[in-house]
DNA sequence: TTTATATATCGCAATATTACGATAATAAAT
DNA sequence: ATTTATTATCGTAATATTGCGATATATAAA
């Protein structure tokens, strides 16, 4: 088998492995940390910043914009990158629900 | 490549990558649900609640613990899990760090 | 219009993950 | 001691992920 039986599990559940499972490595997160600490985020300052390749980088990027945590500006021809806060708010929020209300009995 | 290059990175941003990676599975949100909710939690009583095979179950479990975010104790014959609490909190705390420290500037 | 720069996409190789059947290990019950 | 019940481990197939070279795309500069 080797694919996720997505469907037995709820809507809530799944969202909540999609949104871990973009944050689950490390260049994302470095890369997320990098962002959160510039004013300006060319998308070429991350490349040289992370030490990975351009086309790897551009694919965590997208990867990051696929659950809408970073959003990007044209400026030119280079590329603007940058935290939606709405949204990091709205997922941290999330996932202290998830912590909060799974904290329970037990043992 | 396909290999993670960890080298690269920091501990916090490793450590960090390895937690949301444990937590990014649908079957390993709903055991831990599914744990926190109950006063017992009987490996046995989580297989027929998810509805997942046995040894899918007992392998998500093994995850689950090398993250000692659940604890597993020895009754006869059976195994009582739960989840170990002073790590969850630290966990907890550890993401929201992370999400504190990164919410900052940027356009 | 050509060239240079910046970013995205494609295709692939190397690994990692998910799930499960078969089976081993363990402990209670008979 | 044998059987039964519960959980763990092994091996494997199907898929997913990571990373990068090659290349396409797009915009600015010359």
């Amino acid at each position: 088998m080797g694919i996720t039986k997505s469907q037995i599990f709820n809507d809530q559940q799944n969202e909540l492995a999609a949104i871990f499972r973009v944050l689950a490595n490390p260049a994302r997160i470095a890369i997320l940390e990098y962002i959160g600490s510039q004013q300006a985020c060319i998308c070429n300052d991350i490349v040289e910043h992370i030490g990975l390749a351009q086309p790897t980088i551009s694919q965590h990027l997208k990867e990051l914009k696929s659950i809408q945590l970073i959003e990007g500006e044209i400026e030119g021809k280079k590329m603007c990158y940058c935290i939606n806060l709405s949204r990091w708010n709205e997922i941290q929020s999330f996932l202290n629900e998830f912590f909060d209300n799974t904290r329970i009995n037990c043992c």
